[in-house]
DNA sequence: GACCGTTAGGCGAACGTTCGCCTATGCTGT
DNA sequence: ACAGCATAGGCGAACGTTCGCCTAACGGTC
């Protein structure tokens, strides 16, 4: 592979000169300079990057660790970054991580040998981890789309609040009362904010918490109809459901279904994150649009702020509802 | 940041004794060996991959170049190549296009000057871009999962005869004679290749190909559902409906019930790629089950034998049916 | 006690850049 | 004719590694 020096030889000119040139930084004559890059295009240079960077001290790279993206939301998140990354002609390394998370120590030891100019979090399984918190404030400029244990690092986070106030408003509003709630993995601060939000506003409502009403479906399809089937097999009255995914909305829509309840006029549902499938459910799910591929944007121009050192600020991003068929009022015989 | 030396002044030796030790290669004495650990531990020495890349003449760095991932599908083969790599010790730069692709080349050239160890393609947008072609095949080793513009790269691809000849012949056997498909982006080989399938088993069976029941879905949900509209305005007998992926097999669905059919008592519905939500839609859909992830992995491993210049031979991976709720036999009127 | 083999660790060079400083050349103005 | 000054380009050093070669010291053998 060719280096500067293969340049120089060709154009008779000393490498550091042929530096200058396709950087175009010092003083060179047009016809030198012409000469130089005549010569470089011939022997097909190509500048390396490593080298570059060890000398310059920055990489233009950006880390990324995030929880397996086999699932549209952090997919999602993963493209926002990726995107943003690019048009600021960063380059992203991707890491992803077992679903417990316990390997994030690795990759992030890995990401500092790559001298990465900053990281970004989307690894939700590990904010409980004291460690990786530690690191994170240690190492290079560091932004997360999620809590980071001990703090100091900014976030991009949806707002929290809305998350689950609005549907549960929206689903107040048409009369329900007896609402049921399909919960992600309830380990997650997400999952647990949301379902305090749900809390609240029932109890702002006078209507207590049922523990029965709530069930976790761990954001899988699977688990969003396997939770559906034990809610109705225990709880009667329920008029709807808010779920905590879209895709494990799809179950809930699948299993309400099987059991001949017809949605919205038996059972509301409610999901979010507006997954693509959303809109062509049936019926057509209404749900709260959440800006992932925002959210991984905007960490980006985070993170970028934080290297030039300006002071870290978190970024909360609005969240809002989208209408569909899924939702209607409570039955009258509720 | 600390250095070699660094800790080689900490600890009282030469740093390439430090470089030695750390490696585990030349014969240090016990004593020093304790001694300089401790001392790197001590100022929390990080080994600059980047140097020790120009040296040694490999960044243990695979590039990916994807059509953009929002979609299950190539997210899918993202984290297979992902994991993969990992499992091997290999970071992986990832780059994804605009629909075009038109900027191929230029991330193209970002990976080689980064010099990376191989690159993966997943971008059919460029499948007949000769320059594309060029440069894979004069750059660093390179595999793809899908065709390359004159060829000379070893590829990865799900058994593609099948792909459409299973769910063809699935709906054959169950009496189904006006057999409709619903196809992705008609640019792309693989939506060429199993159309062209579809043509030819329905020919081997005396049916004759109507242009009628084709219509393009462009991969997404509601291009699914609006060309199932158009079929069924402009087309009448259809009994059955392949559809070229489950995200346009959604969009149908809705469609067909919007128009008051029964799936599958009126009309069978045949998705491709057994995508999650396929378990749970409305019915559960029966579909071609691809290996994407699988093929993620498989073209690491194929790279690494092309670095390690094994010759290069093609994979093909088998697909296979799932047989679920959205197919039964044909009407008896029909 | 001279010889040799082994072990521990030093040292120079190279990988491909960028950067700052230095010098040779030629041109201007008086 | 000579100071003064751009302009063009050379040169050394540094970034942080790895690798191979060299040498000093030590212990054992005849």
């Amino acid at each position: 592979m060719a280096s500067l020096r293969d340049v120089a030889a060709r154009a008779n000119v000393s490498f550091q000169t042929v530096s200058k040139v396709l950087n175009g930084k010092g003083a060179v004559a047009p016809a030198t300079r012409q000469r130089i890059i005549e010569a470089a295009e011939e022997i097909g240079y190509i500048p390396n990057a490593l080298a570059r960077s060890l000398q310059s001290r920055s990489s233009l790279t950006l880390g990324v660790i995030t929880v397996d993206f086999s699932n549209a939301t952090p997919a999602l998140s993963l493209v926002g970054i990726e995107r943003e990354a690019r048009r600021h002609g960063l380059s992203v390394i991707l890491s992803s991580l077992e679903p417990d998370g316990s390997d994030c120590v690795r990759y992030l030891r890995v990401l500092m040998e790559r001298r990465v100019d900053g990281i970004i979090m989307n690894a939700p399984a590990t904010e409980e981890d004291e460690e990786v918190g530690r690191l994170l404030r240690a190492g290079p400029a560091a932004v997360s789309l999620h809590d980071i244990a001990g703090g100091g690092v900014p976030t991009v986070t949806p707002e929290s609040e809305g998350t689950a106030a609005l549907p549960i408003r929206h689903l107040l509003s048409l009369g329900h009362r007896r609402i049921a709630m399909v919960t992600g993995l309830q380990q997650r601060h997400s999952a647990q904010q949301r379902t305090a939000v749900y809390r609240e506003v029932l109890a702002g409502h006078g209507l207590p918490y049922d523990p029965l009403l709530v069930e976790d479906g761990a954001w899988e399809v699977e688990g969003g109809y396997a939770a559906t089937h034990r809610l109705l097999d225990r709880a009667s009255g329920i008029t709807a459901i808010y779920v905590q995914n879209d895709l494990m909305a799809v179950g809930v829509l699948n299993a309400l279904h099987e059991r001949g309840l017809s949605v919205p006029d038996d059972c509301s549902v409610v999901g979010c994150d507006d997954h693509p499938v959303a809109a062509r459910t049936i019926p057509p799910l209404t749900t709260v649009r959440m800006p992932f591929s925002d959210a991984g944007a905007a960490a980006v121009r985070l993170l970028l702020e934080r290297i030039a050192s300006t002071s870290p600020k978190d970024v909360v991003l609005p969240v809002s509802m989208v209408y569909r068929a899924s939702t209607a009022s409570a039955p009258a015989g509720a």
